[in-house]
DNA sequence: TTTTTGTAGATTGTTGACAATTTTCGGGAA
DNA sequence: TTCCCGAAAATTGTCAACAATCTACAAAAA
């Protein structure tokens, strides 16, 4: 069967227009505080404006847009101190991660997170920052995934894309690359050592590193006038 | 001004829709598994199918129902499984609220959670399990709320409401409120002591015992005939 | 009997039109 | 100039109709 026939038979229209702008909101297509409009959606994607409003509700909810009546659907744009609580709910639940992950790894498990921390350590090495950033996101993602907790897996991607709102431009700097690998080490090795307590302590400690290099780095950003001069179009 | 018409001004029809499907939904008028028509909703509501289904796509993001495409959307059934995964998660997010809570505790909120505890301590003397019940649910919510952490309460919520989809015949009985009282009397003293790591545990201990008497509920349910007959209809 | 097929009804998926509200923008007054 | 209307345009909120799909049930075939 064909793959576009199959895909419309198990997704409505909503949810192929929910993942599309999606899409556009996590690649920055569509930034932080700027507009979504349902005519300019509908006609761009030729569909009417019925399976668009219902995926901005799909939208609103998962917390990627804000909506206003008879204003509008904006794009949310996460305020630092909503970062930081992000932050301290994402740690607690990798800590979780990491005592679940102590007392039930298998030995393939034990061999993919080594792997991806290898990936990580080749890539410090050829300084390439945006490949290191998405194979950090991938490590956390997996190691999530692993625990075989899907409530668990499903919370924690809707946090992280939450967070992609507020971090964009975090991470494409190469200057806190190194600190991040050796910590990833850190994790696998206290896993991999069967303690639940050291284990979750470790994954605990490199999120409230993250949050405190997003602060850190938050700071510079305001204190130094911004490299990218084409995001200060606000729209209000 | 006529509340309902000021409310109509903030608030656009899908979300009123919304909230009152939810509240139908958590009271049990539609039980889980049943389904939700929507012309039959639109109708009672006295309102189109449009803000039917843009409250469709909330509860189902929020995890309240499923939608099978051309099928229609049910009140989703939590399997045991399922609960479990978010009892654990909880537990992690109990444990964080214990923690922060240690730390920056108001004289106010320490007496707040003392009167709470009070009140819960008065429903299991006068055996009023379903009071108790009701004031268990305030207490951890409000805790929740107490550490500030929006999100943290948002998902703190949410995870209620889905967990309530599992759990309607739990707690209807007596069985176990003294044990869940004295252990909430610990956990105030624990978050009073001052000690992060002490009173995480404690709400973390706590949240484990809760689903360790969930599981050993639902056995006990499983193994004996239903006491409550009216709830055997699956529609499907 | 069992399975298959076909038809009628019910239900969901999608669309376009209309109403209500907000935003934009030009003109006049202070 | 600057501020304040006020009409026009743009945009969202709601609705009703139509199309597509599924369900139920009965008739026909194996």
């Amino acid at each position: 069967m064909h793959p576009t026939i199959a895909l419309l038979q198990s997704r409505s229209l909503s949810m192929v227009v929910q993942q599309e702008i999606e899409r556009g909101i996590l690649s920055g297509e569509y930034p932080p505080g700027s507009k979504l409009i349902e005519a300019a959606l509908a006609e761009k994607m030729g569909v009417s404006r019925g399976p668009i409003r219902e995926a901005f509700r799909m939208l609103d909810e998962a917390g990627l847009v804000r909506t206003e009546k008879n204003r509008g659907v904006f794009v949310r744009d996460i305020p630092l101190d909503e970062a930081l609580e992000i932050f301290d709910l994402r740690a607690a639940m990798d800590e979780l991660v990491g005592r679940q992950l102590a007392t039930h790894l298998t030995a393939t498990q034990r061999d993919d997170m080594q792997a991806m921390v290898s990936a990580m350590e080749q890539a410090v090495a050829a300084q390439d920052a945006p490949h290191y950033h998405l194979l950090n996101l991938q490590f956390h993602d997996r190691l999530v995934e692993m625990t075989g907790n899907r409530k668990l897996t499903a919370i924690y991607r809707k946090l992280i894309k939450e967070l992609s709102l507020f971090r964009r431009l975090n991470l494409a700097d190469g200057w806190l690359m190194p600190a991040s690998a050796s910590e990833h080490q850190q994790i696998v090795q206290a896993i991999a050592s069967g303690n639940p307590q050291r284990a979750g302590q470790a994954m605990f400690d490199h999120a409230m590193e993250s949050k405190a290099r997003t602060v850190a780095n938050d700071l510079r950003r305001h204190a130094a006038p911004s490299i990218n001069p084409g995001t200060k179009k606000v729209t209000r």
